[in-house]
DNA sequence: ATATTAAATTTACACGCGTAAAATACTTAA
DNA sequence: TTAAGTATTTTACGCGTGTAAATTTAATAT
């Protein structure tokens, strides 16, 4: 069958035989009209050819109902799995997601807030590069004008709301656990870091072993950009080489490290493992959706991925609902899982 | 500095001294207007505060400059990447890319068909789930409206190109080496793919060993949904216990799946790769961005990412130049280049 | 300086829908 | 049956920009 190719409300509304404002209340929301004509509508939809035009539609509506997503890098599993997430908790709200990727770099994070002004959207949920100063007033500016949640990476006061994971928390539970079964670990980390929360990482295990009465080590290896698995990679086969570390176990700032370092650890003849037949215990952080499938898998610190996508989504429709007004600024951290797996 | 509030164009044609047609045909094409009126507008953006407003630009634009991708599942590496790919090249071309994921479900990336129809992109990249043939008819009948270039998974006769990989050259350059080097392989398959190329590849699989005069196995392991990895796994750890294989040398559909395998081997204990002391060869298709991370790394057939995200990003351009009209249908395909690595 | 050409301005309309106000039709309950 | 209340229709305007046509201004060539 070949439907009526319809160009506008006016056109179906017309050949519907019902008139266009309540055409539009259907569109806007289905159940605000009355069920004889709501079916009568939806008759006429199957009959005929009509698809509402986004942009007169978003144009002149008070609040429209996309929503954006902006993740850092698309690419890493971490921000690719909770994209999904999120995206799906939009979807089922009604709302439409726009997924945006900054690619890692700041210029493009801008050129993405700007998008989004210009999309005026109902609201925003970011995760923030957060590295530089100078993109904080950019971000401000925007959050003042657009309904915005920050999520996995805070910044000081911007958003109205920030949910995150617990970073100390991260690091203090694995910290705790290894050295009780072992030696304690060194940090394994990138020296200058694509994603702040390795700052924070940091402080945490220094901390630790502070209160533990340890004595830390911090292992910060070379490279930039979102590679970490590579430079994780890299940066373990020249440690393994100089046999620098003061401990047979490592804590690496994030899984993606601790992928690349397996992968120098099974290059290099390395056994890593907690029997007593291996050399060298390795353990992660936040879950990679790739930890569970490395040689050995990698013991690691999970990040709750559904309770942060839930709650996130939802502190961004509650927010929408009292008209992107809120008093206070909460900040929510969820703490990490331990995930025991064989890698330490 | 605080930046004059500026409501609309007419505004900012006024504050900046110059004609809101010009300041127009600058927002469309910045050297479509003198260089001293370039300089002028350029002076004033800096010092109000003006954003141009989304919806408005496109409702009257005969072309808009919005491009949509569509990938079956965002957080599936290959495509994240490609889609990470795809979308540098639309923005590096001054086009703004709107990334969608199907989810995996077919009433999504339904949902996202008529939300790019609404958009009016200027064109669309699309990798269709491709697996119901009454989606067709719906694909069929947007790309008659949106000039749309399939890539990854063709979908015969629709869109206006399709890029894509060469299957059969995966599987027989894989298939040849590993049977010179040893064994032929098994081919190891989820018995309901999510993915349709993993069809074209167990054909091509039948193909060579029929040519190689060897008898084939097809490995079809039970599982739905896209956590392949997870699928792998279970899969292989039901084989190894089984010990079903008839060959000691393993081709799987995809480099997920083979990653999950590998995962299962350690878990087993069985040995992989390609020296005397070991049990097993395992080797997968599509170079996945951790398959070089295994242990032992993984030997696989690679897509040239860069090469097919730069060309079917070039076929789009191309064809939105060319008024979203071709004669042709060409279908490029790319083939595998062979990786390898120490698993087989 | 004048003619020619290119670019900018003025004016005006169009796009497709949201939305408000007033008038009308329908539904529901007494 | 009637009145009250609710939903729908009619009418009309507004949103912010694209874009076309005619006119004016500026740049370039002669």
């Amino acid at each position: 069958m070949v439907k009526t190719k319809i160009k506008n409300m006016e056109e179906f509304a017309q050949a519907s035989g019902i008139s266009r404002p309540t055409i539009s209340k259907f569109f806007n929301d289905p159940s605000s009209v009355r069920e004889s004509l709501k079916t009568k509508i939806e008759a006429a939809l199957e009959k005929y050819d009509y698809y509402p035009n986004f942009y007169a539609i978003n144009q002149n509506r008070q609040l429209t109902k996309n929503i954006g997503i902006v993740v850092p890098y698309v690419s890493d599993p971490f921000f690719a799995e909770i994209a999904r997430n999120l995206e799906r908790r939009c979807i089922d709200a009604g709302y439409t997601p726009f997924l945006f990727s900054s690619h890692g770099e700041q210029a493009q994070e801008n050129a993405i807030l700007d998008t989004l002004r210009s999309l005026k959207p109902a609201g925003v949920l970011m995760a923030p590069l957060g590295r530089r100063s100078s993109d904080k007033i950019k971000i401000e500016k925007f959050c003042k004008n657009v309904p915005t949640i920050l999520f996995d990476s805070n910044i000081e006061g911007l958003g109205a709301a920030f949910i995150g994971s617990d970073n100390h928390s991260f690091i203090s539970q694995t910290v705790e656990y290894l050295n009780s079964t072992g030696s304690a670990p060194s940090f394994f980390e990138m020296r200058y870091p694509a994603n702040p929360n390795a700052n924070k990482r940091r402080e945490a295990y220094l901390k630790i072993m502070n209160d533990l009465k340890l004595k830390p080590q911090v292992i910060s290896i070379e490279g930039t950009g979102w590679e970490f698995e590579e430079i994780g990679r890299q940066g373990a086969l020249k440690l393994l080489r100089k046999n620098e570390m003061n401990s047979n176990t490592i804590l690496c700032s994030n899984d993606r490290l601790a992928i690349g370092f397996l992968s120098a650890c099974s290059e290099m003849g390395v056994k890593v493992g907690k029997t007593k037949s291996c050399d060298l215990r390795v353990s992660g952080c936040d879950d990679n959706p790739y930890s569970r499938f490395t040689s050995p898998p990698l013991t690691t610190a999970a990040h709750d991925y559904h309770t942060v996508s839930d709650n996130a989504a939802l502190a961004l429709f509650e927010l929408i609902n009292n008209g992107g007004k809120s008093k206070k600024r909460p900040e929510t951290l969820y703490s990490a899982k331990l995930i025991l797996r064989d890698s330490a």
